[in-house]
RNA sequence: GCCCCCUUCGUCUAACGGUUAGGACGCCAGGUUUUCAACCUGGAAACAGGGGUUCGACUCCCCUAGGGGGUGCCA
Protein backbone atom coordinates (compact mmCIF):
# COMPACT_ATOMS: atom_id res chain seq x y z
CA UNK A 1 0.00 0.00 0.00
CA UNK A 2 1.21 3.06 -0.92
CA UNK A 3 1.79 5.90 2.22
CA UNK A 4 -0.39 8.46 2.90
CA UNK A 5 2.00 11.36 2.74
CA UNK A 6 2.55 9.83 -0.67
CA UNK A 7 -1.20 10.22 -1.78
CA UNK A 8 -1.68 13.37 -0.75
CA UNK A 9 1.91 14.75 -2.19
CA UNK A 10 0.12 12.93 -5.14
CA UNK A 11 -3.02 14.66 -5.10
CA UNK A 12 -1.08 18.10 -4.55
CA UNK A 13 0.37 17.60 -7.98
CA UNK A 14 -2.92 16.61 -9.65
CA UNK A 15 -4.78 19.40 -8.20
CA UNK A 16 -2.08 22.43 -9.08
CA UNK A 17 -1.58 21.06 -12.32
CA UNK A 18 -3.07 23.88 -14.71
CA UNK A 19 -4.81 21.20 -16.92
CA UNK A 20 -6.78 20.50 -13.44
CA UNK A 21 -6.77 24.13 -12.19
CA UNK A 22 -10.24 24.31 -13.29
CA UNK A 23 -11.83 21.08 -11.84
CA UNK A 24 -10.32 21.53 -8.90
CA UNK A 25 -14.14 21.73 -6.61
CA UNK A 26 -15.38 18.22 -7.57
CA UNK A 27 -12.34 16.21 -7.79
CA UNK A 28 -11.10 17.14 -4.33
CA UNK A 29 -14.34 16.20 -2.98
CA UNK A 30 -14.06 12.77 -4.76
CA UNK A 31 -10.53 12.35 -4.00
CA UNK A 32 -10.47 12.38 -0.73
CA UNK A 33 -13.25 10.31 0.10
CA UNK A 34 -11.35 7.77 -1.99
CA UNK A 35 -7.86 8.23 0.06
CA UNK A 36 -7.59 5.80 2.55
CA UNK A 37 -9.64 2.99 -0.24
CA UNK A 38 -7.55 0.44 -2.31
CA UNK A 39 -7.66 1.40 -6.01
CA UNK A 40 -10.03 -1.32 -8.01
CA UNK A 41 -10.08 -1.42 -11.82
CA UNK A 42 -12.37 -3.39 -14.00
CA UNK A 43 -11.68 -4.40 -17.90
CA UNK A 44 -15.30 -5.06 -18.96
CA UNK A 45 -15.79 -6.79 -22.72
CA UNK A 46 -18.38 -7.99 -23.89
CA UNK A 47 -17.77 -11.41 -25.18
CA UNK A 48 -19.55 -10.84 -29.00
CA UNK A 49 -16.07 -11.25 -30.50
CA UNK A 50 -12.34 -11.48 -29.90
CA UNK A 51 -9.94 -9.24 -27.38
CA UNK A 52 -9.10 -6.84 -29.94
CA UNK A 53 -6.46 -4.39 -29.55
CA UNK A 54 -8.55 -1.39 -28.47
CA UNK A 55 -9.64 -3.89 -25.99
CA UNK A 56 -6.25 -4.77 -25.25
CA UNK A 57 -4.94 -1.67 -24.30
CA UNK A 58 -7.88 -1.08 -22.02
CA UNK A 59 -7.10 -4.01 -20.35
CA UNK A 60 -3.88 -2.95 -19.90
CA UNK A 61 -4.44 0.64 -18.57
CA UNK A 62 -6.88 -0.72 -16.10
CA UNK A 63 -4.04 -3.12 -15.10
CA UNK A 64 -1.31 -0.99 -14.87
CA UNK A 65 -3.38 1.60 -12.90
CA UNK A 66 -4.45 -0.83 -10.16
CA UNK A 67 -0.88 -1.97 -10.38
CA UNK A 68 0.29 1.67 -9.84
CA UNK A 69 -1.61 2.26 -7.18
CA UNK A 70 -1.66 -1.20 -5.03
CA UNK A 71 -5.00 -2.26 -6.03
CA UNK A 72 -6.65 -4.57 -7.97
CA UNK A 73 -8.00 -5.19 -11.48
CA UNK A 74 -11.31 -6.92 -11.82
CA UNK A 75 -12.43 -8.83 -14.99
CA UNK A 76 -16.41 -8.93 -15.85
CA UNK A 77 -17.59 -9.82 -18.55
CA UNK A 78 -20.60 -7.95 -19.77
CA UNK A 79 -22.94 -10.67 -21.36
CA UNK A 80 -26.22 -9.48 -21.02
CA UNK A 81 -26.79 -9.39 -24.58
CA UNK A 82 -27.44 -12.86 -24.88
CA UNK A 83 -28.06 -13.02 -28.04
CA UNK A 84 -24.79 -11.90 -29.18
CA UNK A 85 -22.47 -13.24 -26.64
CA UNK A 86 -20.35 -16.40 -27.14
CA UNK A 87 -18.55 -18.95 -24.93
CA UNK A 88 -16.18 -18.77 -27.89
CA UNK A 89 -15.61 -15.07 -27.46
CA UNK A 90 -15.70 -15.36 -23.36
CA UNK A 91 -12.43 -18.00 -24.12
CA UNK A 92 -10.54 -15.60 -26.61
CA UNK A 93 -11.07 -13.06 -24.30
CA UNK A 94 -9.36 -14.80 -21.48
CA UNK A 95 -6.79 -16.72 -23.69
CA UNK A 96 -5.90 -13.08 -25.42
CA UNK A 97 -5.38 -11.51 -21.54
CA UNK A 98 -3.42 -14.67 -20.30
CA UNK A 99 -1.08 -14.86 -23.35
CA UNK A 100 -0.75 -10.84 -22.71
CA UNK A 101 0.01 -11.68 -19.01
CA UNK A 102 -2.52 -9.42 -17.64
CA UNK A 103 -3.73 -11.23 -14.74
CA UNK A 104 -6.99 -10.31 -12.88
CA UNK A 105 -8.02 -10.82 -9.34
CA UNK A 106 -10.36 -13.14 -8.44
CA UNK A 107 -12.96 -15.03 -10.33
CA UNK A 108 -14.21 -12.93 -13.51
CA UNK A 109 -17.70 -11.83 -13.02
CA UNK A 110 -20.38 -13.10 -15.51
CA UNK A 111 -23.13 -10.11 -15.75
CA UNK A 112 -25.98 -12.49 -16.78
CA UNK A 113 -25.58 -14.17 -13.61
CA UNK A 114 -26.63 -10.73 -11.62
CA UNK A 115 -29.67 -10.15 -13.51
CA UNK A 116 -31.88 -10.90 -10.31
CA UNK A 117 -29.93 -8.13 -8.76
CA UNK A 118 -30.18 -5.59 -11.65
CA UNK A 119 -33.75 -6.49 -11.80
CA UNK A 120 -34.03 -5.74 -8.26
CA UNK A 121 -32.66 -1.96 -8.14
CA UNK A 122 -34.97 -1.20 -11.08
CA UNK A 123 -37.73 -2.14 -9.10
CA UNK A 124 -36.95 -0.45 -6.47
CA UNK A 125 -36.20 2.62 -8.66
CA UNK A 126 -39.73 2.20 -9.74
CA UNK A 127 -41.27 1.89 -6.70
CA UNK A 128 -39.51 5.25 -5.51
CA UNK A 129 -40.98 6.83 -9.01
CA UNK A 130 -37.58 7.19 -10.20
CA UNK A 131 -38.33 5.16 -13.23
CA UNK A 132 -41.58 4.23 -14.97
CA UNK A 133 -43.39 1.41 -17.44
CA UNK A 134 -43.47 2.64 -20.62
CA UNK A 135 -45.71 0.62 -23.08
CA UNK A 136 -44.50 2.54 -26.33
CA UNK A 137 -44.62 0.69 -29.39
CA UNK A 138 -41.63 -0.05 -31.86
CA UNK A 139 -44.06 1.93 -34.62
CA UNK A 140 -44.56 4.82 -32.02
CA UNK A 141 -40.70 5.08 -31.14
CA UNK A 142 -39.25 5.20 -34.59
CA UNK A 143 -42.13 8.07 -34.95
CA UNK A 144 -40.20 9.92 -32.45
CA UNK A 145 -36.90 9.78 -33.62
CA UNK A 146 -37.97 10.77 -37.09
CA UNK A 147 -40.29 13.76 -35.69
CA UNK A 148 -37.14 14.90 -33.27
CA UNK A 149 -35.15 14.76 -36.47
CA UNK A 150 -37.56 16.70 -38.23
CA UNK A 151 -37.78 19.89 -35.64
CA UNK A 152 -34.02 19.69 -35.68
CA UNK A 153 -34.31 18.19 -31.57
CA UNK A 154 -31.98 15.47 -30.21
CA UNK A 155 -33.45 12.42 -31.04
CA UNK A 156 -34.84 10.20 -28.26
CA UNK A 157 -37.37 9.06 -26.26
CA UNK A 158 -40.13 12.19 -25.40
CA UNK A 159 -41.21 10.88 -22.27
CA UNK A 160 -44.39 9.45 -23.81
CA UNK A 161 -44.88 7.39 -20.79
CA UNK A 162 -43.46 9.58 -18.24
CA UNK A 163 -46.37 10.97 -16.44
CA UNK A 164 -48.65 8.76 -18.20
CA UNK A 165 -51.05 6.71 -15.74
CA UNK A 166 -50.52 3.01 -16.13
CA UNK A 167 -54.00 2.28 -16.11
CA UNK A 168 -54.17 4.03 -19.58
CA UNK A 169 -51.88 1.30 -20.96
CA UNK A 170 -53.03 -1.21 -23.29
CA UNK A 171 -54.63 -4.63 -21.71
CA UNK A 172 -51.69 -6.93 -21.43
CA UNK A 173 -49.20 -4.82 -23.43
CA UNK A 174 -45.80 -5.89 -22.76
CA UNK A 175 -43.70 -2.69 -21.37
CA UNK A 176 -40.22 -1.89 -20.33
CA UNK A 177 -39.01 0.53 -17.50
CA UNK A 178 -37.83 3.25 -18.05
CA UNK A 179 -35.40 5.57 -16.25
CA UNK A 180 -36.96 8.80 -15.17
CA UNK A 181 -34.04 10.98 -16.32
CA UNK A 182 -33.78 14.55 -14.84
CA UNK A 183 -35.04 16.80 -17.54
CA UNK A 184 -33.54 20.42 -16.70
CA UNK A 185 -29.94 21.33 -15.31
CA UNK A 186 -26.99 19.18 -16.63
CA UNK A 187 -24.91 16.67 -15.66
CA UNK A 188 -21.15 16.83 -15.38
CA UNK A 189 -18.61 14.31 -15.84
CA UNK A 190 -14.86 15.05 -14.03
CA UNK A 191 -13.22 13.21 -16.36
CA UNK A 192 -9.51 12.15 -15.42
CA UNK A 193 -8.67 12.07 -19.63
CA UNK A 194 -10.93 14.22 -20.86
CA UNK A 195 -11.20 16.83 -18.11
CA UNK A 196 -15.15 18.27 -17.61
CA UNK A 197 -17.61 17.35 -19.70
CA UNK A 198 -20.93 18.80 -19.52
CA UNK A 199 -23.96 17.37 -20.48
CA UNK A 200 -27.26 18.94 -21.55
CA UNK A 201 -30.14 17.06 -19.58
CA UNK A 202 -32.28 17.70 -21.92
CA UNK A 203 -30.27 16.02 -24.33
CA UNK A 204 -30.03 12.80 -22.49
CA UNK A 205 -33.78 10.81 -22.63
CA UNK A 206 -35.18 8.44 -20.38
CA UNK A 207 -33.42 5.31 -21.10
CA UNK A 208 -34.61 1.39 -20.51
CA UNK A 209 -33.57 0.05 -17.33
CA UNK A 210 -35.06 -3.56 -17.74
CA UNK A 211 -36.53 -4.68 -21.39
CA UNK A 212 -39.84 -6.00 -22.11
CA UNK A 213 -38.70 -9.39 -21.22
CA UNK A 214 -37.63 -8.18 -17.94
CA UNK A 215 -33.83 -8.65 -18.41
CA UNK A 216 -31.70 -5.54 -17.47
CA UNK A 217 -29.90 -3.43 -19.99
CA UNK A 218 -26.24 -2.27 -19.96
CA UNK A 219 -26.76 0.93 -18.50
CA UNK A 220 -28.23 -0.64 -15.05
CA UNK A 221 -26.25 -3.63 -15.28
CA UNK A 222 -22.41 -1.40 -15.47
CA UNK A 223 -23.74 0.77 -12.95
CA UNK A 224 -25.38 -1.82 -10.37
CA UNK A 225 -21.76 -3.98 -10.65
CA UNK A 226 -19.43 -1.51 -10.66
CA UNK A 227 -21.25 -0.23 -7.33
CA UNK A 228 -21.43 -3.67 -6.23
CA UNK A 229 -17.99 -4.39 -7.18
CA UNK A 230 -16.38 -1.81 -5.67
CA UNK A 231 -15.06 -0.46 -8.75
CA UNK A 232 -13.07 3.25 -7.80
CA UNK A 233 -11.83 3.87 -11.38
CA UNK A 234 -13.45 3.11 -14.23
CA UNK A 235 -10.79 3.31 -16.97
CA UNK A 236 -12.65 2.97 -20.41
CA UNK A 237 -12.92 4.04 -24.30
CA UNK A 238 -14.38 7.07 -25.04
CA UNK A 239 -17.09 5.69 -26.94
CA UNK A 240 -18.30 4.98 -23.49
CA UNK A 241 -18.50 8.90 -22.45
CA UNK A 242 -22.25 9.64 -23.03
CA UNK A 243 -22.92 6.78 -21.35
CA UNK A 244 -21.34 8.28 -18.61
CA UNK A 245 -23.26 10.63 -17.89
CA UNK A 246 -26.31 8.65 -17.87
CA UNK A 247 -24.98 6.60 -15.80
CA UNK A 248 -24.41 9.55 -13.21
CA UNK A 249 -27.90 9.79 -13.12
CA UNK A 250 -28.57 6.67 -12.27
CA UNK A 251 -25.79 7.08 -9.32
CA UNK A 252 -27.46 10.27 -8.93
CA UNK A 253 -30.95 8.64 -8.34
CA UNK A 254 -29.83 5.11 -6.16
CA UNK A 255 -27.62 7.86 -3.62
CA UNK A 256 -24.45 5.76 -4.35
CA UNK A 257 -20.93 7.62 -4.22
CA UNK A 258 -19.78 7.35 -8.82
CA UNK A 259 -16.46 6.22 -9.34
CA UNK A 260 -14.16 8.35 -11.21
CA UNK A 261 -14.09 8.06 -14.73
CA UNK A 262 -11.19 7.69 -17.02
CA UNK A 263 -12.23 7.59 -20.44
CA UNK A 264 -9.17 6.94 -23.60
CA UNK A 265 -9.26 8.01 -26.95
CA UNK A 266 -9.86 4.94 -29.24
CA UNK A 267 -7.36 3.28 -31.42
CA UNK A 268 -7.76 4.08 -35.35
CA UNK A 269 -6.53 2.41 -38.05
CA UNK A 270 -3.41 3.71 -40.43
CA UNK A 271 -6.11 5.48 -42.28
CA UNK A 272 -7.02 7.40 -39.48
CA UNK A 273 -10.64 5.66 -39.46
CA UNK A 274 -12.66 3.35 -37.14
CA UNK A 275 -10.51 -0.03 -37.35
CA UNK A 276 -11.70 -2.10 -39.68
CA UNK A 277 -10.51 -6.18 -39.49
CA UNK A 278 -8.39 -5.05 -42.67
CA UNK A 279 -5.99 -2.85 -40.65
CA UNK A 280 -5.49 -3.81 -36.80
CA UNK A 281 -9.08 -4.54 -34.99
CA UNK A 282 -7.83 -8.37 -34.86
CA UNK A 283 -7.63 -10.19 -31.96
CA UNK A 284 -4.57 -10.27 -29.99
CA UNK A 285 -4.71 -14.11 -31.22
CA UNK A 286 -3.70 -12.54 -34.79
CA UNK A 287 -0.76 -10.54 -33.01
CA UNK A 288 0.57 -14.09 -31.11
CA UNK A 289 0.47 -15.40 -34.78
CA UNK A 290 2.19 -12.56 -36.34
CA UNK A 291 4.99 -13.17 -33.86
CA UNK A 292 4.85 -10.30 -31.39
CA UNK A 293 6.00 -11.05 -28.03
CA UNK A 294 3.66 -9.83 -25.38
CA UNK A 295 6.03 -7.30 -23.97
CA UNK A 296 6.57 -5.86 -27.28
CA UNK A 297 2.81 -5.65 -27.92
CA UNK A 298 2.36 -4.26 -24.51
CA UNK A 299 5.23 -1.62 -24.50
CA UNK A 300 3.44 -0.82 -28.30
CA UNK A 301 0.07 -0.36 -26.77
CA UNK A 302 1.36 1.97 -23.76
CA UNK A 303 2.55 4.51 -25.77
CA UNK A 304 -0.64 4.75 -27.65
CA UNK A 305 -2.09 7.85 -26.07
CA UNK A 306 0.33 7.37 -23.18
CA UNK A 307 3.65 8.62 -22.27
CA UNK A 308 6.23 9.31 -19.56
CA UNK A 309 8.58 11.94 -21.32
CA UNK A 310 10.84 10.65 -24.22
CA UNK A 311 10.98 7.22 -22.91
CA UNK A 312 10.23 4.60 -25.62
CA UNK A 313 11.90 1.43 -24.65
CA UNK A 314 9.69 0.57 -21.06
CA UNK A 315 10.18 -2.46 -19.19
CA UNK A 316 7.22 -3.72 -16.83
CA UNK A 317 8.71 -2.04 -14.08
CA UNK A 318 9.09 1.13 -15.08
CA UNK A 319 5.42 1.05 -16.74
CA UNK A 320 4.05 -0.03 -13.66
CA UNK A 321 6.08 2.46 -11.74
CA UNK A 322 5.24 6.21 -14.17
CA UNK A 323 1.84 4.79 -15.47
CA UNK A 324 -1.14 7.60 -14.60
CA UNK A 325 -3.87 8.46 -16.06
CA UNK A 326 -3.27 11.70 -16.05
CA UNK A 327 -0.60 11.26 -18.76
CA UNK A 328 -2.83 10.13 -21.21
CA UNK A 329 -3.54 12.03 -24.42
CA UNK A 330 -6.90 13.03 -25.46
CA UNK A 331 -6.51 12.73 -29.33
CA UNK A 332 -6.93 9.38 -30.58
CA UNK A 333 -3.92 7.81 -32.10
CA UNK A 334 -3.19 5.52 -35.00
CA UNK A 335 -2.17 1.69 -35.39
CA UNK A 336 1.34 1.73 -36.91
CA UNK A 337 2.52 -1.85 -37.16
CA UNK A 338 5.48 -0.67 -38.39
CA UNK A 339 6.95 0.79 -35.08
CA UNK A 340 5.59 -2.64 -33.49
CA UNK A 341 7.80 -4.54 -35.64
CA UNK A 342 10.51 -2.08 -34.85
CA UNK A 343 9.78 -2.92 -30.62
CA UNK A 344 9.05 -6.46 -31.23
CA UNK A 345 12.46 -6.84 -33.00
CA UNK A 346 14.31 -5.14 -29.79
CA UNK A 347 12.13 -7.21 -27.85
CA UNK A 348 13.32 -10.29 -29.34
CA UNK A 349 17.26 -9.50 -29.38
CA UNK A 350 16.69 -8.34 -25.97
CA UNK A 351 15.32 -11.76 -25.13
CA UNK A 352 17.18 -14.73 -23.97
CA UNK A 353 17.70 -17.59 -26.16
CA UNK A 354 16.54 -19.82 -24.26
CA UNK A 355 13.00 -17.69 -23.77
CA UNK A 356 13.11 -16.96 -27.68
CA UNK A 357 13.00 -20.87 -28.08
CA UNK A 358 10.41 -21.46 -25.71
CA UNK A 359 8.45 -18.81 -27.41
CA UNK A 360 8.66 -20.66 -30.25
CA UNK A 361 7.78 -23.77 -28.87
CA UNK A 362 4.45 -22.23 -27.78
CA UNK A 363 3.82 -20.35 -30.70
CA UNK A 364 4.11 -23.24 -32.96
CA UNK A 365 1.14 -25.01 -32.12
CA UNK A 366 -1.04 -21.96 -33.12
CA UNK A 367 0.89 -21.64 -36.92
CA UNK A 368 -0.56 -23.48 -39.67
CA UNK A 369 2.84 -24.92 -41.20
CA UNK A 370 4.33 -25.13 -37.47
CA UNK A 371 4.15 -28.99 -37.37
CA UNK A 372 7.56 -29.94 -38.65
CA UNK A 373 9.53 -27.78 -36.64
CA UNK A 374 7.74 -28.56 -33.89
CA UNK A 375 8.61 -32.90 -34.53
CA UNK A 376 12.63 -31.17 -35.57
CA UNK A 377 12.48 -29.32 -31.95
CA UNK A 378 10.87 -32.56 -30.18
CA UNK A 379 14.12 -34.74 -31.46
CA UNK A 380 17.04 -32.88 -31.46
CA UNK A 381 16.86 -29.86 -33.60
CA UNK A 382 16.28 -27.59 -29.96
CA UNK A 383 19.89 -27.79 -29.14
CA UNK A 384 20.49 -26.21 -32.33
CA UNK A 385 18.55 -23.93 -32.07
CA UNK A 386 19.09 -22.53 -28.95
CA UNK A 387 22.83 -23.07 -30.43
CA UNK A 388 22.20 -20.52 -33.40
CA UNK A 389 19.73 -18.15 -31.71
CA UNK A 390 22.17 -15.58 -31.16
CA UNK A 391 22.98 -14.97 -34.71
CA UNK A 392 19.39 -15.37 -35.18
CA UNK A 393 17.54 -13.11 -32.86
CA UNK A 394 19.60 -10.21 -34.90
CA UNK A 395 17.69 -10.34 -37.67
CA UNK A 396 13.98 -10.77 -36.95
CA UNK A 397 11.75 -8.43 -36.13
CA UNK A 398 8.91 -11.20 -35.25
CA UNK A 399 8.84 -14.69 -33.91
CA UNK A 400 7.35 -15.49 -37.40
CA UNK A 401 10.36 -14.21 -38.98
CA UNK A 402 12.56 -16.27 -36.75
CA UNK A 403 11.16 -19.28 -37.03
CA UNK A 404 11.73 -18.68 -40.64
CA UNK A 405 15.24 -17.30 -40.91
CA UNK A 406 15.65 -20.92 -38.58
CA UNK A 407 14.11 -23.32 -41.11
CA UNK A 408 17.61 -23.94 -42.91
CA UNK A 409 18.36 -25.48 -39.56
CA UNK A 410 16.24 -28.58 -39.88
CA UNK A 411 15.88 -28.52 -43.87
CA UNK A 412 16.87 -32.09 -45.22
CA UNK A 413 19.54 -32.66 -48.06
CA UNK A 414 19.75 -31.94 -50.76
CA UNK A 415 18.15 -28.22 -50.06
CA UNK A 416 15.92 -26.23 -52.05
CA UNK A 417 17.62 -23.19 -53.13
CA UNK A 418 16.26 -19.93 -53.98
CA UNK A 419 16.54 -17.29 -56.92
CA UNK A 420 18.51 -15.51 -55.31
CA UNK A 421 20.71 -18.40 -53.81
CA UNK A 422 20.68 -20.18 -57.25
CA UNK A 423 22.09 -17.23 -58.71
CA UNK A 424 24.94 -17.50 -55.96
CA UNK A 425 26.10 -20.66 -56.87
CA UNK A 426 26.55 -20.12 -60.77
CA UNK A 427 29.78 -21.86 -62.04
CA UNK A 428 31.99 -19.58 -60.17
CA UNK A 429 30.45 -19.91 -57.13
CA UNK A 430 30.33 -23.74 -57.51
CA UNK A 431 33.67 -23.36 -58.41
CA UNK A 432 34.59 -22.02 -55.71
CA UNK A 433 33.36 -24.12 -53.18
CA UNK A 434 34.63 -27.12 -55.20
CA UNK A 435 38.22 -25.59 -54.00
CA UNK A 436 37.62 -24.91 -50.71
CA UNK A 437 35.89 -28.05 -49.98
CA UNK A 438 39.28 -30.21 -49.93
CA UNK A 439 40.20 -27.61 -47.10
CA UNK A 440 37.46 -28.28 -44.84
CA UNK A 441 37.39 -31.55 -45.37
CA UNK A 442 40.88 -31.49 -43.84
CA UNK A 443 40.11 -29.25 -40.85
CA UNK A 444 40.25 -31.43 -37.90
CA UNK A 445 38.67 -28.70 -35.37
CA UNK A 446 35.45 -27.82 -36.31
CA UNK A 447 34.81 -24.99 -34.23
CA UNK A 448 34.31 -21.49 -35.01
CA UNK A 449 38.04 -19.80 -34.89
CA UNK A 450 39.78 -22.26 -36.76
CA UNK A 451 37.12 -22.29 -39.75
CA UNK A 452 37.03 -18.59 -40.06
CA UNK A 453 40.53 -18.68 -40.46
CA UNK A 454 40.95 -21.68 -43.17
CA UNK A 455 38.25 -19.53 -44.96
CA UNK A 456 40.01 -16.35 -44.33
CA UNK A 457 43.20 -17.89 -45.60
CA UNK A 458 41.66 -19.74 -48.98
CA UNK A 459 40.27 -16.37 -49.97
CA UNK A 460 43.52 -14.36 -49.41
CA UNK A 461 45.24 -17.39 -51.03
CA UNK A 462 42.87 -17.78 -53.86
CA UNK A 463 43.02 -13.36 -54.13
CA UNK A 464 39.56 -13.98 -53.81
CA UNK A 465 37.41 -11.39 -51.54
CA UNK A 466 35.86 -13.05 -48.44
CA UNK A 467 32.32 -12.13 -49.76
CA UNK A 468 32.83 -13.91 -53.16
CA UNK A 469 33.47 -17.46 -50.74
CA UNK A 470 31.06 -16.63 -48.31
CA UNK A 471 28.29 -15.84 -50.63
CA UNK A 472 28.15 -18.94 -52.16
CA UNK A 473 29.04 -21.14 -49.23
CA UNK A 474 25.78 -19.45 -47.55
CA UNK A 475 23.93 -20.62 -50.18
CA UNK A 476 24.79 -24.11 -50.11
CA UNK A 477 24.56 -24.08 -46.42
CA UNK A 478 21.26 -22.36 -45.56
CA UNK A 479 19.43 -22.38 -49.21
CA UNK A 480 19.38 -18.88 -49.06
CA UNK A 481 21.45 -15.60 -49.30
CA UNK A 482 21.44 -14.22 -46.40
CA UNK A 483 21.52 -15.83 -43.07
CA UNK A 484 23.53 -15.48 -39.42
CA UNK A 485 27.49 -15.25 -40.02
CA UNK A 486 28.59 -17.94 -42.05
CA UNK A 487 31.62 -19.35 -39.94
CA UNK A 488 28.46 -19.45 -37.02
CA UNK A 489 26.50 -21.50 -39.25
CA UNK A 490 29.25 -24.10 -40.05
CA UNK A 491 29.41 -24.62 -36.55
CA UNK A 492 25.73 -25.00 -35.75
CA UNK A 493 24.91 -27.17 -38.59
CA UNK A 494 28.06 -29.69 -37.76
CA UNK A 495 30.69 -31.32 -39.82
CA UNK A 496 28.75 -33.69 -41.52
CA UNK A 497 26.00 -31.96 -42.43
CA UNK A 498 28.12 -28.85 -43.44
CA UNK A 499 30.05 -30.81 -45.80
CA UNK A 500 27.67 -32.63 -47.11
CA UNK A 501 25.40 -29.66 -48.73
CA UNK A 502 28.35 -28.50 -49.73
CA UNK A 503 29.29 -32.03 -51.96
CA UNK A 504 25.76 -31.47 -52.78
CA UNK A 505 26.63 -28.20 -54.88
CA UNK A 506 29.90 -29.07 -55.93
CA UNK A 507 28.82 -32.60 -56.95
CA UNK A 508 31.57 -34.65 -55.32
CA UNK A 509 29.63 -36.53 -52.06
CA UNK A 510 32.52 -35.71 -49.08
CA UNK A 511 33.72 -38.97 -47.72
CA UNK A 512 35.00 -37.44 -44.48
C1' G B 1 -29.79 16.57 -37.86
C1' C B 2 -28.57 16.96 -32.49
C1' C B 3 -24.92 16.25 -28.35
C1' C B 4 -19.83 15.42 -26.81
C1' C B 5 -14.61 15.09 -27.77
C1' C B 6 -10.16 15.86 -30.62
C1' U B 7 -6.34 18.66 -34.02
C1' U B 8 2.43 19.45 -33.09
C1' C B 9 6.87 16.14 -38.64
C1' G B 10 3.76 10.51 -42.84
C1' U B 11 2.91 7.87 -37.72
C1' C B 12 3.38 7.73 -32.06
C1' U B 13 4.53 11.74 -29.08
C1' A B 14 7.51 15.92 -25.80
C1' A B 15 6.47 21.04 -24.80
C1' C B 16 2.54 22.77 -19.53
C1' G B 17 3.45 31.78 -21.81
C1' G B 18 9.83 33.01 -23.54
C1' U B 19 13.30 26.28 -27.03
C1' U B 20 17.12 27.06 -33.42
C1' A B 21 9.61 23.33 -31.53
C1' G B 22 12.78 17.81 -28.76
C1' G B 23 12.56 12.29 -29.12
C1' A B 24 10.96 7.61 -31.43
C1' C B 25 9.27 4.73 -35.83
C1' G B 26 9.44 5.16 -40.98
C1' C B 27 12.08 7.57 -45.12
C1' C B 28 16.80 9.48 -47.62
C1' A B 29 22.39 9.80 -47.68
C1' G B 30 26.97 8.04 -45.71
C1' G B 31 29.86 4.72 -42.43
C1' U B 32 30.68 -0.34 -40.61
C1' U B 33 30.38 -5.24 -42.91
C1' U B 34 31.00 -12.32 -45.30
C1' U B 35 24.90 -11.58 -46.69
C1' C B 36 20.83 -9.66 -44.15
C1' A B 37 19.89 -7.35 -39.91
C1' A B 38 21.80 -4.63 -35.92
C1' C B 39 24.76 -0.45 -34.96
C1' C B 40 26.95 4.71 -35.83
C1' U B 41 26.76 9.68 -38.33
C1' G B 42 24.04 13.18 -41.03
C1' G B 43 19.44 14.86 -43.59
C1' A B 44 14.36 16.05 -45.20
C1' A B 45 9.89 16.39 -42.32
C1' A B 46 5.05 19.44 -37.87
C1' C B 47 2.49 23.74 -34.26
C1' A B 48 -5.09 22.84 -39.32
C1' G B 49 -6.88 28.17 -40.62
C1' G B 50 -8.56 32.95 -38.74
C1' G B 51 -9.37 36.25 -34.89
C1' G B 52 -8.40 37.85 -29.96
C1' U B 53 -5.75 38.04 -24.62
C1' U B 54 -0.52 39.18 -23.56
C1' C B 55 5.63 42.67 -23.67
C1' G B 56 5.54 37.61 -25.62
C1' A B 57 1.71 32.39 -27.69
C1' C B 58 2.20 25.29 -29.81
C1' U B 59 0.71 26.52 -24.97
C1' C B 60 -5.15 30.73 -22.64
C1' C B 61 -10.18 32.39 -25.07
C1' C B 62 -13.54 32.58 -29.49
C1' C B 63 -14.86 31.22 -34.50
C1' U B 64 -14.16 28.19 -38.90
C1' A B 65 -12.56 23.78 -41.16
C1' G B 66 -11.36 18.75 -40.73
C1' G B 67 -11.51 14.14 -37.88
C1' G B 68 -13.69 10.92 -34.16
C1' G B 69 -17.48 9.18 -30.74
C1' G B 70 -22.57 9.02 -29.22
C1' U B 71 -27.51 9.40 -30.59
C1' G B 72 -31.00 1.17 -29.51
C1' C B 73 -35.66 -2.96 -25.56
C1' C B 74 -26.13 -3.44 -28.26
C1' A B 75 -22.35 -3.27 -25.02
Amino acid sequence: MRGVPDSYAKLGAVLNSPRRRQTTGPIIRRRILHMSDQVITRFAPSPTGYLHIGGARTALFNWLYAKAQGGKMLLRIEDTDRARSTEGAILAILDGLRWLELDWDGEPVYQFSRAERHREVAEQLLAEGKAYRCYATKEELEAMREQARAESRAPGYDGLWRDRDPSEAPEGAAYVIRFKAPQEGQTVIEDQVQGRVTFANKDLDDLVLLRSDGSPTYMLSVVVDDHDMGITHVIRGDDHLTNAARQSQIYEALGWERPVFAHVPLIHGPDGAKLSKRHGALGVEAYREMGYLPAALRNYLVRLGWSHGDDEIISPEQMIEWFDVDAIGKSAARFDFAKLENLNGHYIRHSSDEALVAAIKSLLPHLKDGDAMAAALESDGETKLVQAMPGLKERAKTLVELIENAAFLFAERPLALDEKAEKLLDDAGRQTLSELQPRLEALDDWSAEPLEACIRTFADETERKLGKVAQPLRAALTGQSTSPGIFDVLVVLGRDEALGRIGDQTGYPTNA
